[in-house]
DNA sequence: CATCATATTAGAATCTCATTCTAGGCAATT
DNA sequence: AATTGCCTAGAATGAGATTCTAATATGATG
């Protein structure tokens, strides 16, 4: 059901966010300041602040809205994956894909520092980790106890997979490395199922 | 040659950074007012302003010194390696030491992204991870060419040893996971070993 | 030793924003 | 049609980053 009302509040929190994605990632965050994100929004401070309640508001909304989008669409991909391989490697491509497909709001999940979010957003953020951390660890698991992938604290699993490709992305986007994530993907695959892969896998 | 004024400006230079590590830290970059670092570093907004410019920069100094310093160590603790296996493992040992024994700095590093930076802090950056990988490729050419380890893209190496524990790590000083790093050091070890072992190796 | 140039410090004055406040406007519900 | 509560606008406020001016201290030069 979507009233009149509603459809206009998502349209008018949609122009925000799409606006300070824009400036966010051309200007930096402390440098854009309300002003232009009005103007860039069609809207006024007033309007800004009752939908998001601080600037701070804004980062750390885009930033969940980011990560979550990111996550959805892994555990959307492993669902087409039937091996353990498979499923390692994945991981790896698909964050590169998502980078690839989305350059602006993977510029900003990239560059930002979020030790600047409030307690909530910091909170929020955490939960979500959380839940991606078990879904991640509930599709690996029966590899896991086929010994297809090496057993290790639960914990380790995400950042031994996907860390490498990530701290590669991090590098990239503010020009460090020639190479786009998506041209690597290939070598961050197999360095992944390496550094997991069991005495029980192919 | 250090004169008397060299020395102050050392001195002064110094409890600034103190005083913003403390500060940066414990309140966030944002929350600290320049009031407060003056009264914490004893010293007034001019004397701040005329060693660093402006707040950015203090961040940024704070920030690349820190990088200087972990990565200086890290070279340091390679020389004492002998074969690839152990050189391997040291870079993600020392990564935890190092967090262990810099635990202000190793937070201030680890919760920061760099997009705030100024395009001359940037660029200092940069170079200096520039320099810091070519040294960490120079030390592993030998162990790649006998094939102990696998020959990947040059860019690769850093973020596949030492990505998945750098990743870990931020997560954990965010209060997500329970056990320091130096409690899973050897876990993310024997992973990057796997991840960069090569057909030569024993 | 006197003088000058320069580095450093202090703290008040300015000025740029983030945020708050007040007053409406407009969909939905009765 | 009246009422309620969400939503918007834009002016007013206030905090705090930055700039400015003047003073002090160091070291170099003659």
């Amino acid at each position: 059901m979507s009233s009149i009302r509603a459809a206009s509040t998502r349209a008018r929190r949609t122009a925000i966010l799409e606006a300070a994605l824009d400036c966010f990632t051309t200007r930096g965050v402390d440098a854009t300041t309300i002003e232009e994100l009005c103007h860039q929004a069609g809207c006024s401070t007033g309007s800004i602040y009752h939908h998001f309640g601080n600037k701070e508001g804004i980062a750390s909304g885009l930033f969940l809205h980011g990560i979550r989008s990111l996550n959805a669409d892994l555990l959307r991909r492993l669902q087409h994956c039937q091996t353990a391989e498979q499923s390692v490697r994945m991981v790896v491509i698909q964050y590169c894909d998502w980078i690839h497909d989305n350059p602006e709001l993977a510029r900003y999940l990239l560059s930002f520092r979020d030790i600047s979010f409030s307690a909530t957003a910091r909170l929020e953020l955490q939960s979500t980790y959380h839940h991606h951390l078990a879904a991640i660890f509930r599709w690996f698991r029966p590899f896991v106890l086929r010994e297809e992938i090496r057993t290790l604290p639960p914990e380790a699993y995400v950042p031994i997979i996907s860390g490498p490709i990530q701290d590669y992305a991090r590098h990239w986007v503010r020009g460090q490395f020639q190479l786009p994530p998506s041209a690597v993907k290939d070598v961050f695959a197999e360095a992944a199922w390496n550094a997991v892969r069991g005495p029980g896998a192919g």
